[in-house]
Parts: structure tokens; sequence; C-alpha cells
RNA sequence: GGGCUCGUGGUCUAGCUGGUUAUGACAUCGCCUUCACACGGCGAAGGUCCGGAGUUCGAAUCUCCGCGAGCCCA
């Protein structure tokens, strides 16, 4: 018996030691996804990350949840992919490059430039995979995919050729969101917005009052409007104006989106000051003045102002303004702007040749109603974005790190040549097309505007189901988790481009995560200093402990505080399921399974609950519900695993009896087993560990538990839970008097009619337990009676209360002496009698002895009496 | 300015289709070193469930209004 009580396992779990073992020795190709498997595929769209180098805390939120569903649907038979890639073209990687070479991209080559992003990109990428492994996570890397290599751009360039052939994408000047500082084109969805105090300047506009922030946009005015309703200028309406300081003409024209109250009630229409600019510019038919240039310049239109900064100009057409005493009052306000998301510059709207990809509302809104969201109101922030465009999508930049747009133009007809899909990947700056142009030219200019990135990332979901692989295509995906932030950009493009290109929605179900907020629940930034690394967090307690704080941080979708507490509360679990391994494990490492075994009370008891533990974890795990999940795990062998059953079944583990010892063994194996596997997904570490110790191979292989009706016994759960509520008595009742626990009493009696067996309530209180059928030695006085609102409000709905008031008024004695007498109580009342069935009430009773020196205790309808 | 979400003991959090003892974690206090675990066990204290109105026999839960917060955006 020596080697039983003594366990060959540590005290401690040792949390680091065994996960940076693990890590090491787990075997990437468990993980693979199976081309040609059997099973049901389950395939996962795993939004590529921006190789930044630093995995952030959002992300690695986002990965747990990823993980939990992969791991769970593999212990379900699935055939999982759980892809990774790297969404490596953009901004922010040349101006890294810029900065660490001390260069500029107009000083080398454009092939030159590509290689300095790409190499410091493929740095940043096994920076992050290095994470990724470390935080367990069972990434696919057979299907890792890399946007900035040939072979994934080529994809890109292909996805570019079809929605172009099919009418989704065109060029055509048009108004786009522009940063000078970047001298590029920018998508809605790159446009920040700030907040700016500036001068709202009123002045003389040829007899009529106008007030404008953007004067240095003087010589860009087109028209001026006022409302049509506005009795001020009635008879302006259609007459024609001179531009002060520039003598152009133009007319004033009516619209009713000009507010009235603002400023003057006048408004000077510009090319373009703003998007109301280019809404009434496009209504009204106006002409073009561009007088910004793509570097942020006033084009030669402003005359004497050309050159200048915007800013320039503006204080400069201010100054002259005065001079000539047509500005009479000046205003600050607070203006918000448009800026650009990298830089934070302003932006400008200019109008330019552009590449778009057209915008099919309807095409898009029917599909993500097609898709199951979870949460749902996520779907809400999707609708509401795709209603509010106003333009087209502008997928070109006019940038060097990106998928090159496979177009040329002919130098001497001007002819727009499309590249053949065979001839991708290309770079039409390094090519030229293999046949000549229609007007048998062979000179060509190739387009040196590239693809937004959300062209190369808004066909991952396609990528990895297997398009152009030669696989059969398994489109749409089993999942798309992502979260929030990138609704508007990742999930719909993703969900156009998928539609557009293979007719079909890119996903069944997405499942959006929360933000991650510091521990002043404000969003994670450097400058609030409220940030924190998961390497910071997993160096301290491990990757298992981080990732429960993922999954019980907040229900899925909600913004979710990150805190430390959660992780070292994650640590301290890690340590009692260590503990209650340590203690089950010599009980069930060799314990004989051939022979059926006699099971007690509470085994049954236990197995019960543990069934009814699988179906609600596997109902919330099906849900994506994870918190929920791992709150059940967690409370089940906290709760009932080890502060009660293991707690009455010590007596007879430790038993000579073998037939007593094997029911509690048998029980206990089965529960420790289940519950590993069913906490395998969220701690793969711990669980791998304890698992490698009861079985040859990895628990990845092992299948998520079914449950098994027949063990699902309410007899056994109501009496169990009356020895566990006895136990629990006996225990406070030994602490409340100073007693140790294991010191036995003089004696227990239990008077009860749903006991059988007290073999281990003898066992867990060390003392002689007499248990009796009747009770005829006790005085019961009813002292409370509850009444069961769930009974009686449903029942008698406006009557309840009055029914409550009459209880109230009469004795609970008389009361509970009417119910033993007629299985009802009557209730007289002016307006007749009513009666009320025995379910209705709950009589609370006090149990007196006479003659003993007794506690007596009334636990559900038996009563405990310890003898003093 | 709009959309979405949220507002529950000191802090964080659960509470689905309304039912009277509102869950748990951390922190606080007291008791206990008992042969799995003191990173433990047992117990205590701590709440106008943001405010107001409404629906209802009954509201933390449903509706409306207000206030506040967060996120995403204009």
């Amino acid at each position: 018996m020596s080697d039983v009580r003594s366990s060959i396992l540590s005290k401690e779990y040792d949390a680091l030691g065994v996960e940076l073992r693990l890590v090491e020795s787990w075997d990437d190709s468990d993980y693979f996804f199976d081309w040609d498997s059997d099973e049901t595929d389950f395939v996962i769209d795993t939004p590529p990350p921006y190789p930044t180098g630093d995995f952030h805390i959002g992300n690695a939120l986002n990965w747990c949840y990823i993980d939990f569903i992969a791991r769970y649907k593999r212990l379900r038979g699935f055939n999982v992919m759980f892809p990774q890639g790297w969404d490596c073209h953009g901004l922010p990687t040349e101006v890294m490059v810029e900065e660490m070479h001390g260069l500029t991209k107009n000083q080398v080559s454009r092939g030159e430039f590509r290689r300095l992003c790409e190499e410091l990109t493929l740095k940043n990428i096994d920076k992050m995979r290095s994470t990724l492994r470390r935080l367990g996570l069972s990434i696919d890397w057979s299907n890792e995919y890399i946007t900035m290599k040939p072979e994934y751009y080529a994809h890109t360039q292909l996805s570019f050729l079809q929605m172009y052939n099919e009418g989704y994408i065109y060029q055509s000047e048009h108004p786009v969101n522009w940063c000078p500082r970047c001298e590029t084109a920018i998508a809605f969805a790159e446009v920040d917005y700030g907040t700016r105090e500036s001068i709202l300047n009123y002045f003389d506009f040829d007899g009529i009052r106008v007030a404008t922030t953007r004067p240095e946009l003087l010589s860009a005015c087109v028209a001026v409007a006022v409302h049509p309703e506005d009795e001020r200028y009635k008879g302006f309406v259609g007459r024609a104006l001179n531009v002060p300081l520039f003598n152009h003409k133009v007319d004033v024209i009516a619209d009713d989106a000009v507010d009235p109250s603002f400023g003057t009630g006048v408004v000077m229409i510009c090319t373009f000051g703003d998007r109301q600019d280019v809404r009434w510019w496009a209504e009204h038919k106006l002409p073009l003045r561009k007088a910004i240039d793509r570097g942020g310049r006033m084009t030669e239109i402003a005359g004497k102002y050309s050159g200048m900064t915007v800013e320039e100009c503006r204080h400069a057409i201010i100054e002259d303004m005065k001079r000539e005493g047509i500005i009479f009052k000046e205003e600050r306000v607070e203006q918000k702007i448009g800026t650009c998301w990298r830089c934070k510059t302003p932006i400008e709207i200019l109008s330019e040749r552009q590449w778009f990809v057209r915008i099919k509302r309807d095409e898009i809104l029917e599909t993500s109603s097609e898709i199951n969201w979870v949460p749902p109101h996520m779907e809400t922030r999707l609708r509401n974005w795709t209603q509010m465009m106003e333009w087209d999508w502008c997928i070109s930049r006019q940038r060097i790190f990106a998928t090159p747009i496979p177009v040329w133009y002919c130098k001497k007809c001007g002819k727009t040549i499309i590249a053949e899909p065979e001839w991708l990947p290309l770079d039409p700056t390094t090519r030229a097309p293999s046949t000549p142009c229609e007007c048998g030219s062979t000179e060509f200019r190739g387009e040196e505007d590239v693809l937004d990135t959300w062209m190369d990332s808004s066909i991952s979901a396609m990528q990895v189901a297997g398009w152009l692989k030669g696989r059969e295509l398994r489109v749409p995906t089993q999942l798309r988790p992502q979260g929030h932030d990138i609704i508007r950009t990742w999930a719909f493009y993703t969900i156009l481009r998928t539609k557009a290109l293979l007719g079909v929605k890119p996903w069944e179900t997405i499942v959006v995560n929360g933000m991650v907020l510091g521990e002043d629940g404000h969003k994670m930034s450097k400058s609030r200093n409220n940030f924190v690394v998961p390497e910071e967090v997993i160096e301290r307690y491990g990757a298992d402990a981080f990732r429960q704080w993922a999954a019980i941080g907040g229900t899925t979708g909600s913004d979710i505080v990150f805190q430390w507490k959660d992780v070292v509360a994650g640590s301290r679990f890690l340590q009692k399921l260590w503990s209650i391994f340590r203690f089950s494990y010599p009980h069930i490492k060799d314990h004989d399974t051939s022979r059926p075994v006699e099971l007690s009370i509470v085994d049954r008891w236990l197995l019960s609950k543990l069934t009814r533990l699988i179906e609600r974890v596997t109902i919330s795990m099906e849900a994506y519900q994870f918190d929920e999940s791992f709150r059940e795990l967690r409370s089940f062998i906290w709760e009932i695993l080890a502060d009660n059953y293991i707690e009455l079944v010590k007596q007879r583990l430790y038993t000579e009896e073998p037939e007593t010892r094997r029911g509690a063994q048998y029980t206990l194996s089965t529960a420790i087993h289940t519950i590993l596997v069913m906490l395998s997904p969220f701690i793969p570490f711990i669980t791998e560990e304890a698992y490698s110790k009861l079985h040859e191979g990895s628990i990845n292989q092992e299948r998520w538990p079914e449950p098994e009706k027949s063990l699902i016994d309410p007899r056994a759960e109501e009496e169990g839970d009356l020895i566990a509520e006895i136990v629990s008595y006996v225990r406070r009742y030994k602490s409340e008097r100073g007693i140790p626990l294991n010191a036995p009493l003089k004696e227990i009696e239990i008077y009860t009619s749903t006991l059988r067996d007290v073999a281990e309530i003898r066992g867990a209180t060390n003392t002689h337990v007499e248990l009796h059928r009747e009770n005829p030695e006790f005085e019961e006085v009813p002292t409370k009676i509850k009444p069961n609102m769930s009974i009686i409000g449903p029942r008698y709905r406006k009557e309840a209360r009055e029914i409550i008031d009459i209880l109230k008024k009469r004795s609970p004695r008389e009361i509970a002496e009417e119910m033993e007498r007629e299985k009802k109580i009557t209730l007289r009342r002016e307006s007749g009698t009513i009666e009320l069935p025995e379910e209705s009430i709950t009589i609370e009773k006090e149990v007196l002895l006479r003659g003993r020196a007794v506690d007596v205790e009334t636990i559900k309808n038996s009563i405990v009496v310890i003898e003093k």
C-alpha cells in the first residue's frame, strides 16, 4: 500500500518545464489536413495577420478561439484544416524599410526596394511563428501561405483578370481619398478620423455672404449652393457670380442638403473639399477644377498661389482677402477631418484615374445573410457599412511593395492590354506582353500602380479551400474566426470577392471575437501604458494559463479586459488539476477493467453528473461559447469531483477490500479520462502531460466523449447530493468547533427515507453512522411557509399576490397540519375559496428533540443528529 | 454626429425564452497544517442589479426615456 500513498508525480506542477518540453516533442503532422480523407471537412479560414513581428494579444485571443475549435472538431472526428497565412504587402513595411535603411523608395530600384521589404517580412514571420508554437496552437503548417510569394500573388492577379473580364473591375477617373504624404490613393476603410480646430471664414462672395473653412480651395470653386426654402437667398438662385480673387464664373444652385443654420447658409462647392462636394458635383454635373496635386501642392489654376502647400495657400489667400476687405468675420470651429490611417496626414479628395471594384450592395447583403454570424448582432455592422458605401472600392495604390497590376498600355495607340492567365505571375514594369498590340506596336508602358493589400487577403477563403491547387474546391469553408474591428474590411471584401469569383459565400459561419482592453478598461496602447504582450504572460505563467484567460475572460464577441488575476487563477487551476491527478494516478494507472464492477450510489451519482456535463459542454462548444464550456468543466472538477467525490471515496480507495475499491477506481478513472479529453482543447499541455502517464500516444488522437444516456440516474443524483450535503455539513460542524477533520465524532444518526447506503458517509466523516427509517422521537415544528412562485404565479396570475398575503397571515403550524390532513390548503376569501395543491408551497420545519444532548440539522427531507 | 455592445457586492464577471436565497473569481476578515492540493479546505462580511417611467400577480431579466462607458465608424 505504501506505493499507493506516495505518488511518483511531482507535488508542484511545473507548467513552464512541461510546456517547453512538449512544444519540442509535438509532431506537426498530427495537425495536417488530409486532402483525401473520408471524414467530414472542417476548413477554417484563418485571417492572415500582417507580419509586424509582434503577435498582438488581440491576435492571441483570436487564435486561442480558433485553436479551441480546431482541437474540439478534431476530437469529434472532423478532418480539420487550421491554416496559417501571412498578409505581407503594405505601407507599414515600406515605411519600416525606409527607416531601417535610411532611404526613400525612390533612391533604389523597384526590385531592390521590394527585396528589402521581403527580407524584413520573412524575419518578422519567423519571429511570430515561434510565438504561435509557444501558445500551443495546433496550426497546420503544411497549409501555410505567404501573400508576397509569386505562387500566391499569381492567384491575386488571376482573380484580378477574372473580375475584370466579368465587369467587376474597371478603370476610371473618379474622386478618391488621397494621402498627400504617402502619395497614394486609399480606400474608405483606410481613412481615420480626427478632430481639428479650424477657422470658419465669413466673406463677401460677389454680393452673397459665404462661410468656409477651406478658402484655399477658392480656385477650385465650381458653384455656390443655398437651401431651396431659404428666403434670404431666393433671388440668387440661377445667377452667375464672380469668384473673388480668381474671377471665374460660377452658378448659384439650390439643394436641400444645404444646412441653412450653418455659417451664412451659403456653401461654396469645390472639387473637392469633402465628400458632400463630391455628391453635389455628381448630382448637379458641375465642372472639375483640380487645385491640389498628388503631392499636396497647389496647381496652376491656383494662379499666383501655385506651388504652395495647402497650408501656405490658405494663409496667403486669407491675407489677400483681408487686404481686399472682403472677410468680415472669423470663427473658431471644431472640425472632424479624415486622416491617413498610417501617417495621420489629413487626406484630400482628388480626382484620379484609378482602378475600382464595383460594389454590388444587394449581392453582398444577400450573401452575408446566408452566413451564420456568431454573435448575430455583428452582422449589423457589416450591413450598415455596406449600405453606407458611397462609391466603389478603389483598389489601385501608388506604392511598390504590393501585388503588381498585370496590365500594360500601348505606347502607340494607348490601348489597355490585360495579361493572359498563363503569363502569371508577372510584374508589368519588368516584362512586356508576349504578343504585340492590335495596332502592331510592341512598345508598352507597364502599369506602375499596384493592388490594395486587401486584394491579396480577401481571397484567403478560396485559397485555403484549394482554389487553383488542383484539388476539389471546398468553398464555402466552414468557419471564419476574426475580430470585430475588421468586419468592414476583411469580412466585407472576402464576402464580395468570393461571391464575385465563385458565386458562393466564403464561409458557413463567422465567429467574431471582441477586442482586448487593458486593465484600465481602455483599448491597449503603448501611450496609455496598459500594454501587455502575450510572450510576457507565457513566460511567467505558461500558455495553458494564458489560454484559460482567453476562454473565460468574457463571452464570445464581447470585448475582454486583460487581467493578470485571471491568468493567476488559471495557473492555480492547473495546480489543482495536477493535485487531483497526482492523487488519482496510483489508483487508476493499472486498475482492472476486465470484469464488471459494483458501483455505489456516489459512483453512479458522479457518472450521472459527468454525463450531464458532457451534454452541456458539447452544446456550448457547438455554439462557440467557450467561457460557458470552460466554466462548466472547471466547476465540475473543482467542486464535484475534488471537493465532494474524491473526499467521499478516499476511504474506499485506501481499503484492502478489492471489490469496494474497484467501483471507485473505475469511476475515478472514467472521470479523469473524460475531463482530460474535454479540457484538452483549452489546456493542451497539462492534459497531454497527464494523459501520457496513463496511455501511449497523444491525447490528440482521442475521441470527444459521447453522453451515455443510461448513466443519467436522477435517483442516484438525489441520493448523492444528499450524501454530499450531509458530509459537508459534518465537515462544517467539525470546523466550527475546532475539531480536526479526521477526528471521529461519538455518533451520527440519520433519519431519512432517501438514503440506502451510508458507507461513504462513514468513511468521509470517520464516524459510526446509524441509519433510521422513521423519526418518532422528534417533534417537528413548522416555522415558515414558502410559496412556490413558479407554481402559484402562472396558475393564479392576478390572484397570486392575495394568496401570498393570506398564507402569511395564517400560522405555519396550522397550514402544515391542514396539508398533512387534506393534502391541500383551502383559502377563504370574500370572493370565494381557493384550493392550493401540495406542490405549491414548501414547509420549512425545525426539529426539536427532548432529553438528549445532540445537535440537529435538517437537510432536504432528512434529519442529521450528531451526538455531543 | 451615426451604428453596435455594455452598465450586477471594492474590482472583474455569470445570470437563455420574466418567478422571490442574484453566480463565480480576485481582494478583505476569521478558523483549520487533515495521509492530492495552504496556488488548499471551511466559514464570514460585502449588493438601491446606473437612474426614471412603463408592461406584469411578479422585472437584474421585457419596452421606452435619460445618464454613463467601451468599441467600430461618419
